[in-house]
RNA sequence: GUGGCCAUGGUGAAGCGGUUAACACUUACGACUGUGACUCGUACAUUCGAGGGUUCGAUCCCCUCUGGCCACCCCA
């Protein structure tokens, strides 16, 4: 039996690569016009860092993380996901000493012990970005309207953005002791997955597709309507500014988000047609998680896009490329001729096949059909004597004459 | 970690106890002696994920293993 590849780690195939390139550039274009730079950082951490930022309660931590203990004895960990590395890079460079707002993007593949299924891989991409130093509301409005503008510009209109708040370290706790008083008095009414998450994410079970738990939690009490005034007015303003700039959202006070770093603004991306897995992008605020880490007392946003979820969502076809020119060579030194031209022309910046076997004129075609080339160049021995040879364009079937020499041709293709 | 479904060629698949293992696509060559697509012809699985069992006989039934998909938990 042939070796394959690790369960959950794909490769991406060159069928599919140029739709990948497109989401990449996508990327890099729409947040290049926000001001945001790249930045690179490993794919292995200390395993502490991700314990710190995405909390040592949460499942990724505590079950699906690629942790080992390498030949030096350093626990170490494959990054489960983007923040918590680009922040520590924040920290550890200073990047806030040199300018008070820094915004951040990258992309790159992240690891997660899970099982696979659909839009869920142990090995994923993801797109993210950070804004660092500021947390004005305009910031929040800013961040989800680039995420818009990013679908937008794929021409993905049908993932549609959800908003909330998950408050601060002064309002949160309470409203967490407030909903799990709700909760416990319906406790017999919801499922068993919930009455074990009572203690540790209560959040959960507003979340939860069971029935009897959507049921019973119909009218539990909102994050939203607990929020402390400072949290309620950063919340309204940052509404008022996605309207201002006609960013459309839907609030979702239910929304729960699994990193324990978030604080007031969370969001998320949501298609329905994904199966299970509905979110294509999330993120939220991070206020906390830079002094967190060790850094200076400063604020953060930021999200993450799911690239395979995205993938999945546009079409293959659509990404394709082919080659400009083929050319057709009959004859050995017909070849030699298809070789030194093809070389030229390829030096010149046009994409150009040929065929290195000798093969029929016949077949020499069919590949040049199945390729999608523009056009074909044919050479054969009356060519090489007159210097002139036909060239054809594929769709329409039109052909005429032209010079057998690259200037000439790589004109004649660009124009 | 738990559950459901599935495993036949390069691909999509039919067959469900005895078949030349259908059909379609792809690929190769040809019909068209130097012009692709459409059409037509020819070729392409000694073998049905692996191992064991039942049977005169197993792709088909049973068991084990392995792999895949989807769902739960959780999440991009």
């Amino acid at each position: 039996m042939a070796i394959t590849a690790i369960k959950g780690f794909n490769d991406i195939l060159p069928s599919e690569i140029e739709k990948w390139q497109h989401i990449e550039k996508t990327a890099r274009d729409v947040f290049g016009c926000y001001g945001f730079s790249e930045i690179r950082v490993p794919i292995m951490e200390k395993t502490e860092l991700f314990c710190r930022s995405i909390g040592d309660a949460t499942d990724i931590v505590e079950k699906e993380m690629y942790t080992f203990t390498d030949k030096g004895d350093n626990r170490v960990t494959l990054r489960p996901e983007g923040t918590a590395g680009v922040m520590r890079a924040f920290i550890e460079h200073k990047l806030y000493a040199a300018d008070p707002v820094s915004k951040l993007f990258y992309m790159g593949p992240m690891f997660r012990y899970e099982r696979p299924q659909k839009g869920r891989y142990r090995q994923f991409h993801q797109i993210g970005a950070e804004v660092t130093g500021v947390s004005d509301p305009k910031v929040d409005a800013q961040t989800l309207t680039m995420l818009s503008h990013f679908f937008s510009e794929l021409g993905l209109d049908e993932p549609s953005l959800e908003i909330n708040s998950l408050g601060c370290p002064e309002c949160r706790p309470a409203y967490r002791e407030i909903l799990k008083d709700f909760l416990r008095q319906k406790l017999d009414t919801l499922c068993e997955d919930c009455q074990r998450r009572l203690d540790t994410n209560p959040l959960r079970a507003l979340d939860c597709k069971v029935e009897k738990c959507k049921v019973a939690t119909a009218d539990a009490p909102a994050m939203l309507e607990h929020l402390c005034t400072a949290c309620d007015t950063h919340f309204t303003e940052t509404r008022s500014y996605l309207d201002l700039v006609s960013t459309g959202y839907r609030i979702n006070s239910r929304m729960v988000r699994g990193l324990d770093y978030y604080t007031r603004t969370t969001f998320e991306m949501i298609t329905g047609l994904l199966g299970s897995q509905s979110a294509v992008a999330a993120g939220g605020r991070y206020d906390g998680l830079i002094s967190d880490l060790g850094g200076p007392s400063v604020p953060g946003i930021g999200f993450a896009m799911g690239v395979e979820r995205i993938a999945l969502l546009l079409d293959n076809a659509k990404f394709q490329t082919s080659p400009a020119l083929f050319i057709v060579a009959l004859g050995e030194e017909a070849q030699k001729r298809a070789f030194c031209l093809s070389t030229e022309l390829q030096r010149a910046g046009v994409s150009v096949e040929f065929d290195y076997e000798g093969k029929s004129m016949k077949s020499q075609m069919r590949r040049a059909d199945k390729l999608s080339c523009g056009y074909t160049l044919i050479i054969g021995e009356s060519e090489l004597a007159s210097g002139v040879a036909p060239l054809k364009e594929m769709k329409t079937g039109n052909q005429f004459v032209i010079a057998l020499d690259s200037k000439t041709i790589a004109q004649e293709l660009k124009s």
